[in-house]
DNA sequence: TCCAAAATAGCATAAACATGCAATTGACAA
DNA sequence: TTGTCAATTGCATGTTTATGCTATTTTGGA
């Protein structure tokens, strides 16, 4: 039996395009086209479909609060994301939101055959710049070390705060006295623009610095 | 000019399969194959690769020293990692120190031409279930709400703590009196396992439950 | 309806932390 | 050679946290 598709696309054109294209498909079905995300939870519940394509540019209910509408009710249900946007906020808000993949709609359809086909085996179709992102993301940001202008000693430090040490392990585990350890922390605090050591760890960990 | 290439493999014959597929190309050139990283930063120095495949599992010097070496020397060359490994410690160690795709070794030759050709053109080449991977790991762990079991109310103050906020100002922003958020980050530390505020933030972050 | 969990609140105390001020030493660059 | 910066140490003070114990009120299910 047929794969279900179900497509969430405001551009009129567009849409009838995935759907006539989609349809033709041998193994693909498209069992609902809508222009924005409004009927999102009722229409998933009634298709149950098996994979969605999703703009995110939608008036009404766009499509990233329809990932997130969608993936909390059936969260087994493949969904691709299907945009223009390639800025990086909205990208990382639907990967943190279960998204399946991202295409850009400067793909061929073809490639969105694929991405489909890739989805449904176990797969997670990325746009070529958009996997270049997701990668990028996991490597601090080089400027974010020399940013903050943090000497050795200082990162080293840092390092032991998130750790959730006491000035006093720190200072033992740097064979320095703990007037020092105090001093070093008052440098990062002021160099990152914080107040207290929560604050510090979550800067350092959100800016990759240790 | 063609792009070259070198191929860092300790399988004998899948190195020499590589280098004479990959040299039979019309556009590429194997400027180099090596059993290991051991010579790493000598080699690139000296034929300056475009392009680099790189096992991991490797006796001497692995492929993600190697890649560390290479980056640190020569960040515009491109690294495909190209290993049999899936466990995912290993893969993030190497998006983290600057991988620019990742493929398994299960992937047909056409395949692994089609990645190369990938990064030249700025993308990112992953295998789909590498990718899926990559993708869930932005999505918080289903478990990690459940698994520390923190009712709604810690999980807000929490994210508080995150944030920075002093005990007064966490009270203040839910509207009871400090003594409670005390209690509240006292159950905290006691769900989490941790003994102060600094190391709550980390693991919340680190576990994503914020 | 009644239990269990969550949320609320208070008090007390010791430890840890934040911050202001000051000073010495070594290394590396202008 | 001189000066800047990192690293080091000290001290003092007030604030914030961590933790022990107890107790009342809500609230969502069984």
């Amino acid at each position: 039996m047929p794969v279900r598709i179900i497509i969430f696309e405001d551009n009129h054109r567009l849409r009838q395009s995935l759907k006539i294209l989609l349809d033709g498909m041998e193994n693909y079905t498209v069992c609902g086209d809508y222009e924005n995300c409004s009927q999102a939870a009722m229409i998933v519940d009634e298709h149950r479909p098996d994979v969605i394509i999703m703009d995110i540019d939608m008036p009404g209910v766009n499509g990233i609060e329809g990932l997130r509408i969608i993936k909390e009710r059936r969260p087994q249900t493949y969904i691709i994301m299907h945009t223009v946007l390639e800025d990086e906020e909205r990208l990382f808000q639907c990967l943190c939101s279960g998204a399946n993949g991202y295409i850009l709609k400067n793909t061929s359809f073809i490639n969105l055959l694929e991405a489909i086909d890739n989805v449904l085996h176990g797969g997670a179709p990325l746009s070529p710049t958009i996997a270049k992102k997701v990668l990028q993301s996991f490597q601090a940001a080089p400027s974010a070390r020399l940013q903050y202008n943090l000497s050795e000693r200082e990162t080293e430090v840092l390092k032991y705060l998130v750790k959730g040490y006491s000035y006093k392990m720190i200072a033992s585990a740097c064979t320095i006295s703990v007037d020092t350890v105090r001093g070093h922390i008052r440098n990062i605090y002021t160099k990152l623009h914080v107040n207290c050591g929560r604050e510090a760890v979550a800067k350092a960990l959100h800016d990759k610095i240790v």
